[in-house]
DNA sequence: CTATTTGCAAACTATTTGCAGACCT
DNA sequence: AGGTCTGCAAATAGTTTGCAAATAG
């Protein structure tokens, strides 16, 4: 079995998990969506994602797409980001390598990057403040190379 | 003279130097927008500030308040935070401590923390990468403790 | 069975845009 | 004087909601 195949199977199964424990329903509609988050790479949208459903030739309404969303950041295996108002920006949970977010103010490119000591970071802070931590993100903004020179 | 006094005259000098760098024009508008930011302490999000300059009996429109909200994060005067969507919120830039956010994803509750290291790391990145740096932002998402033991 | 979930369309909310007039430089 | 900036109202875009029908447990 491939690694992308291994990977869809885990969150499958810790989504079924999350599904018994929170007592809801175990809906066609939402395993449909998982898979199809997780058969594709990088960032995406509610929307990109209701479209791509829409062309495979699921009839998936967007309202439980964004239902759906929810519940799976909840669970823990994507990540919600706001890089500008008015688009909220998903991306898988990255179980092996977890990474950062370079923004342009300007013309609002995203450049990625990974920085171990950051989790450790991350795990003395949540410590102390006696949060359960399920994720985090760090975004650097400034101007990138190309836009800096104007 | 008092500490708010002086801060919010570093900043009118910081934005006039932008203004001017810029080729923009020094509009009345711009500075009462800046000063209002500069009078008040906290999050604030752009309806918050139209509805503050109302009460303070200035007829600013919405459309201007973006606007100016855009450039002060152009001149590195304020910075911009997504906590959920359809809202962005502003903060003033903190000239002596920076902090970052704690977000409880299930009652939304923002908790602010220190972290003197992050600095660094931060300068560090942003060289390696050519950028060029305005501000930066970490989130930690969890559950705090109050919902955590729900 | 029955309470949750779904699809649909309409509603809502934050932000942006177009335009005519006002105002810096 | 001339182009930028402003206020206003309408437009836009992403997300949420209300309701009736479908469906999981």
């Amino acid at each position: 079995m491939n690694t992308e195949n291994k990977n869809a199977n885990i969150v499958l199964k810790k989504f079924e998990n999350f599904i018994r424990k929170k007592k809801l329903r175990n809906t066609n509609e939402r395993n449909i969506i998982l898979k199809e988050i997780y058969k594709n790479e990088g960032h995406f949208n509610p929307d990109d994602l209701y479209i791509r459903l829409k062309l495979a030739g699921y009839n998936i309404s967007r309202a439980t797409v964004y239902n759906t969303l929810q519940l799976l950041e909840e669970a823990n295996l994507i990540i919600k980001h706001y890089f500008k108002e008015n688009s909220a920006i998903y991306e898988k949970v990255n179980f092996s390598s977890p990474h950062y977010h370079l923004i342009c103010i300007k013309c609002g490119k995203v450049t990625e990057f990974e920085e171990k000591e950051i989790k450790q970071l991350v795990k003395r802070i949540v410590g102390k403040y006696g949060h359960k931590h399920l994720n985090h993100s760090m975004y650097i903004y400034g101007l990138c190379k190309l836009c800096n020179s104007f």
